[in-house]
Formats: C-alpha cells, sequence, structure tokens
DNA sequence: TATTGTTATACTCTATAACTATA
DNA sequence: TATAGTTATAGAGTATAACAATA
C-alpha cells in the first residue's frame, strides 16, 4: 500500500500514530492487571491526591463525574481503590487499598521496560530531547485540552 | 490536584498525553466536516490507492475487515467515497469521489493551522527535531504495530 | 440553589463469529 | 478451502439528562 499522505508533516498527526504504536505495547502490559492507561492515571491521581473526590478526579481525567464513576467501579472491583466517607455527606474519599502500592510499582517497572523496548530505535540523547520537546509542548500556561465533558470544566 | 507521577518519565506516556491533548485541536476541525483522524486517514490511503479494497483499507488502518466496513459505509454516506465494481465480484474497487478532492484539500489547509496554533510554543528548529525524532521512533523495520484485529495481519 | 454521587440511556469505535457469494 | 463483504452482537469508553441526598 502506498502510504503517501499529507498528513504526515503535521506534528499532531506523527504523535498521534506514535501514541498509537507505543499504546499497544502499553496495552500488552497492562490487560493482565485489567488495567488500561486512563485507569493506571487514575491510580496514580489518587495515589498522589488520597482522599480525592470522584468529581475531582473526573476533572484531572478530563472525564465527567458519571464516567468518572464508572472508571472507580471498575477499580474497586479489582480491589486497587477503596471508597472511605469523604469530607461531607455526599462526598467518597478514594484511597488506594493497602496491598495497591507495590502492586502499583511492578505494573509501573513492566511499564518502564516495554517504554525502553519500544524507544529503543533512538539514541539516548535524542530520547532526552524528544521527552524534552513534549513536554514543552503540553507545558500549560493557565490552559487545557478543550474537552466536551460538561462536568469536567478545567482543573 | 497534585499531578505527582511516576509515569511522566515514560516517553510513551508523554507521546500519549501529547496526543491528547493535540487530538482535541484536530477535532474541532474534523467534526464540522463529520470527519474523525480515522476516516481522515483512511481518505488519504485511499487517495493515494484508488481502487483498492476493503481489506486493504482496514489493513493499512490496523482494523479489521468488519470495522472497515462501517468506516467505508460513513464515507460513503458523507459523499466521499464510492464503491465501483472491484477486480472480481467480491470484491469493491474504493475511489474517492469526483468533488471530495477539493474539500480534502481544504480540510488538510485548516488542520494545517490548527497543527501551527497547538505547536506555537516551540520553535521552528524544535519542531523539526520532534518531527525527525517521531518520524525515527515509528520508522517501520519490518514490524508493525501489534493488534488484535484477526482480520488484519501486518500489511 | 449548587454540588456529589448515581442511574438510565445512547453514541462511537472496535472486536468476534457466522453467513453468503465468489474464487 | 480461502477470501471479500456483510450482518449480528458485544464490550470499552465516553456523553447527556435526570434524580436523590446533602450542602
Amino acid at each position: 500500500m502506498n502510504r503517501d499522505n499529507d498528513l504526515d508533516e503535521l506534528i499532531g498527526y506523527q504523535v498521534q500514530s506514535a501514541s498509537l504504536r507505543m499504546l499497544s505495547g502499553a496495552q500488552r502490559v497492562l490487560e493482565p492487571h485489567g488495567l488500561s492507561v486512563a485507569k493506571l492515571t487514575a491510580l496514580m491521581i489518587i495515589r498522589s491526591n488520597p482522599g480525592c473526590d470522584q468529581t475531582a478526579l473526573g476533572r484531572a481525567l478530563n472525564i465527567n463525574r458519571s464516567s468518572a464513576m464508572k472508571l472507580v467501579n471498575a477499580l474497586v472491583a479489582r480491589h486497587l481503590v477503596e471508597r472511605r466517607p469523604g469530607r461531607d455527606l455526599r462526598t467518597n474519599a478514594l484511597h488506594l487499598v493497602s496491598d495497591a502500592e507495590p502492586r502499583l510499582a511492578e505494573i509501573v517497572a513492566e511499564l518502564r521496560g516495554s517504554d525502553a523496548q519500544m524507544t529503543a530505535r533512538l539514541t539516548g540523547p535524542e530520547q532526552e530531547t524528544l521527552l524534552r520537546l513534549l513536554r514543552k509542548l503540553g507545558a500549560a500556561k493557565g490552559r487545557r485540552a478543550t474537552s466536551k465533558a460538561a462536568d469536567a470544566p478545567p482543573a
């Protein structure tokens, strides 16, 4: 197949292509654990913000309350997260369960291995440059990616 | 919200984050045209490979026959693509409709504008470097991203 | 009134499996 | 047998809208 393509010159398109390729590696690691990138990100956020509520988690993930609830349901079902009484009677306080921490560490280690494998084509300095440019591309300056989540205005 | 995150050091994670951010810009452009990134990519592939069949299109997009068919249905409904008789009686030959070319050109122009806007934070040389590294990251060497599409073995 | 969690419902994208016609 | 298209069905992820309890 001819892959000639007006889009190849767009950074957004190349980023998206690279993302899809690397995603497959991440999914190979995460699927056996019943996780996805979004779920793993949620776990990281909960770990860094113990006691946060579902709405705040949704805002951080750019999804709405309803979707955040489903995501938390899945993490609770996997015995990774628990809902404790929150700051008032409407609110849940999200916490990692006690043994989630080491499980998370193991998953991240596997992920690092997969990431290293998939970026082996680049030299060390190239990898550093790529990371720096990607971070610069995304460095928030008050603005956030627009989302359709009515319940999830900018964090 | 504290965004501390073990994953931020992973290239795959940064690529994915950047992809999600840039996707929102692309979607703003594509949605009014009833398109998505996958649909636009399909149009590019069909334009570069006039007469290709649906299964080949699916392979190129890493989706299976069934999904490729739905995608083509949507493009036909939008009067962008037509199915003509193929090389044998089982096969469709996919072609852009006659006026799709200028519509495509306009969409790509809009997309270029959106891309430029979203990468304005990087200098010109930085943009070139980023593009080069992303391409190097993805440069196929006989291998392809693994997919779950049973119908879509490597292209 | 506003907010949190929840439920019901729907849409998009993709997958698997089975069927039909053709090769 | 194998292949191309199709159909039916299902699952993941997300959205909107409405409701109850609480603030």
